[in-house]
RNA sequence: GUGGUUGUAGUUCAGUUGGUUAGAACGCCUGAUUGUGGUUCAGGAGGUCGCCGGUUCGAAUCCGGUCUUCCACCCCA
C-alpha cells in the first residue's frame, strides 16, 4: 500500500459538516462588521519580508513562515556567510517574501500604499487565514483565521465605545453570552512604569503583569525582580496584585495612584470615558471590565487594550483581542494616522461554540430532495422536474446511475436527504411522481406541481 | 525554542513477563431482497503495529533516532 498521506503539523481539514458550521460564524461576524459599516479588504497570502519582519518583535520573526526565493537560491548566497550557518542572516538572503503573520499589518501597509484612494476615516473589515510557526496546542493552529475590523484616520474614543458594542453583537447573535470583554490602556501602564520609575522596563514590566492570574502575586513578584525592577518600585505597585471593586473602584484607586503621571492620568480619562459611556449605552449579553493586568504582546498599541474572554468555565485562550496604535502607518511611512481595531479568533470561538452545544440550528449541507435513477429514460423525465425544482431554490439532484434501487436508498439515506422521488414507466405514463418522506417511510403520488408544493411546505 | 505525552484495520480501542497465523466493536463490501433505506441474518475484504536503525534465536512489546498527536512553558488568536 501506499504511505498514507498526511497533512503539515498545526494545519487541518474541514469537513462538510465542519465548513457549514465554520460558515455560520464567518457570516454572522460578517454582517454585523457590514452593519456597522466596515468594507471588506483583501490582502495577499504573502508579503515581501520587510513589510513583515521587526513588527511583532523578536519573538515573532521567529515564528513568521518564510518562503525560499525561487531558482538556485543558494548561488547568490556569499560563500562565508554559507560557511558561518549563520540562519538568521543567511535567512534574509534567501528569502524575501513570507507569509502574512496577522492582518493589522498587512493592513497598514494596504493604508500607506493606497493612502490617496482612501476616503478616511477608513473602516475596513478582513477575514483571510494567517500563519505562525508556532507549537501547535489547543486553539492553536499554524494556520488559521483572523476577523479583523479596524478604523484607521479617527482618534476618537467613540470608535473604541462603537468596538465594545461590536463585540456584544457578534458573540449575542452567535448565542454565546457571558463573554468578558476586558480592557486597559497602555496609557495607564506607561504611567504605572513611569511612578515606579521603571519607563525602561515597561515591556518586562507589563509582561510580567500580564501573568498574575496565572502565576499569582508572588510569581510576578519573582519574575518583575528577575526582569530588575526594584523591590521598593514592586511595592509601590502592590495594590495593582489586588484590584478588585467596581469599574468606577478601580477607575478611581488608578486616579490616584497616577495623579503625578501626565500620561497615567490620560490613559483613566479616556478609559472612564469608555467605560462610563458603555455602562450608559448598556450591553446585551457581554461584561466589560477594566483589567490593568491585561498587557498583550504587540508593541504597537498606544492607547485602548482589549481582550475576549470566554464565559466562565470554558478553558481557552483569548478569543478576541485588539487595541488603538497611534503610529501603525508611521512605519510605512504615513505619520498622524491614528487607528484602532479588534479581532475575533474563527478557530477558537468554533471550539468554544462545539464544547457548548451552541451548534444545533446549523443546516447540514445536504440536498433536500433525490431522484432515483432507473435507466436514461426516466432520468430524462426526472430532469425536467429537477430543473423547476432548483428554479425554486430546492436543492434537488438526480442519482447519477441506474445502480441498484437498495443503493440509491442507501445514499439517500446516508446523507439524511429527507425525500426521495422514484419515476418509473408508471409514473411517466400518468405524468407523476411518486415522492418518499424518508422519515416516514410514507409515499404518496403526485403531479409536478403538487409535487413542488409539497417540497416547498415541507 | 524548553519539558513531557501519543502513534496498532476506515474509526474508537484491546493486545499478558518479548514467544505460533496481531484481535474486538462500529464502519465498509456482497447476498437473503431485480421498484424501496433504517432493523435482522449469513458471508467477505481490510494491518510494513508511524518511520529508520539497534538489542535478541525471536520485537507491536526493549533501546536510540526521527516524524506526528496532545499538554505545560514561552508567546499568542
Amino acid at each position: 500500500m501506499a504511505q498514507k498521506p498526511s497533512i503539515p503539523k498545526g494545519t487541518r481539514d474541514f469537513s462538510p459538516v465542519e465548513v457549514a458550521k465554520r460558515d455560520y460564524i464567518f457570516t454572522t461576524i460578517k454582517s454585523v462588521f457590514q452593519t456597522f459599516g466596515f468594507q471588506s479588504i483583501e490582502t495577499p497570502s504573502f508579503e515581501n519580508s520587510e513589510t513583515l519582519m521587526g513588527k511583532y518583535g523578536e519573538e515573532g520573526d521567529r515564528l513568521i513562515f518564510k518562503i525560499l526565493n525561487s531558482g538556485d537560491y543558494l548561488s547568490k548566497a556569499d560563500e562565508n556567510l554559507l560557511a558561518s550557518k549563520d540562519s538568521q542572516k543567511l535567512t534574509s538572503v534567501i528569502s524575501e517574501k513570507a507569509l502574512r503573520y496577522d492582518l493589522t499589518v498587512p493592513f497598514a501597509r494596504y493604508v500607506v500604499q493606497h493612502q490617496n484612494e482612501i476616503e478616511f476615516p477608513f473602516k475596513r473589515y478582513q477575514i483571510q487565514p494567517v500563519w505562525r510557526a508556532d507549537r501547535p496546542q489547543k486553539g492553536r493552529f499554524r494556520e488559521f483565521y483572523q476577523c479583523d475590523a479596524d478604523v484607521v484616520g479617527s482618534d476618537s474614543l467613540w470608535q473604541e465605545v462603537d468596538f465594545v458594542q461590536l463585540y456584544d453583537t457578534v458573540f449575542t447573535k452567535l448565542g454565546l453570552n457571558g463573554v468578558t470583554v476586558k480592557m486597559n490602556n497602555r496609557k495607564i501602564l506607561s504611567g504605572i512604569a513611569e511612578i515606579i520609575d521603571a519607563s525602561d522596563k515597561l515591556i518586562d514590566f507589563t509582561v510580567a503583569l500580564d501573568k498574575l492570574d496565572k502565576i499569582g502575586k508572588e510569581g510576578v513578584t519573582k519574575e518583575m525582580l528577575e526582569k530588575g525592577i526594584s523591590e521598593e518600585a514592586i511595592e509601590k505597585v502592590a495594590p495593582l496584585f489586588d484590584f478588585t471593586g467596581t469599574n468606577q473602584e478601580k477607575l478611581n484607586q488608578l486616579a490616584n495612584m497616577l495623579a503625578s503621571s501626565v500620561e497615567g492620568t490620560k490613559g483613566v480619562e479616556e478609559l472612564r470615558f469608555i467605560i462610563d459611556t458603555i455602562e450608559t449605552i448598556g450591553l446585551q449579553s457581554a461584561n466589560l471590565t477594566l483589567d490593568v493586568t491585561l498587557a498583550r504582546g504587540l508593541n504597537y498599541y498606544t492607547g485602548a487594550i482589549f481582550e475576549v474572554a470566554a464565559p466562565e468555565g470554558v478553558k481557552m485562550g483569548s478569543i478576541g483581542g485588539g487595541g488603538r496604535y497611534d503610529d501603525l502607518t508611521g512605519i510605512f511611512g504615513l505619520k498622524d494616522m491614528s487607528g484602532v481595531g479588534i479581532s475575533f479568533g474563527l478557530d477558537r470561538i468554533y471550539l468554544v461554540l462545539e464544547e457548548l452545544g451552541l451548534f444545533e440550528e446549523v443546516a447540514q449541507p445536504r440536498p433536500d430532495i433525490l431522484f432515483i435513477n432507473f435507466g436514461n429514460e426516466e432520468a430524462l423525465y426526472a430532469t425536467k422536474a429537477i430543473a423547476k425544482l432548483r428554479a425554486e431554490g430546492i436543492k434537488s439532484e438526480l442519482y447519477p446511475s441506474d445502480a441498484k434501487m437498495k443503493k440509491q436508498m442507501m445514499y439517500a439515506n446516508k446523507r439524511n436527504i429527507p425525500f426521495v422521488v422514484l419515476v418509473g414507466s408508471k409514473e411517466i405514463e400518468e405524468g407523476t411522481y411518486t415522492l418518499k418522506n424518508m422519515s416516514t417511510g410514507e409515499q404518496l403520488v403526485y403531479k409536478l406541481n403538487e409535487l413542488l408544493q409539497v417540497v416547498i411546505n415541507s
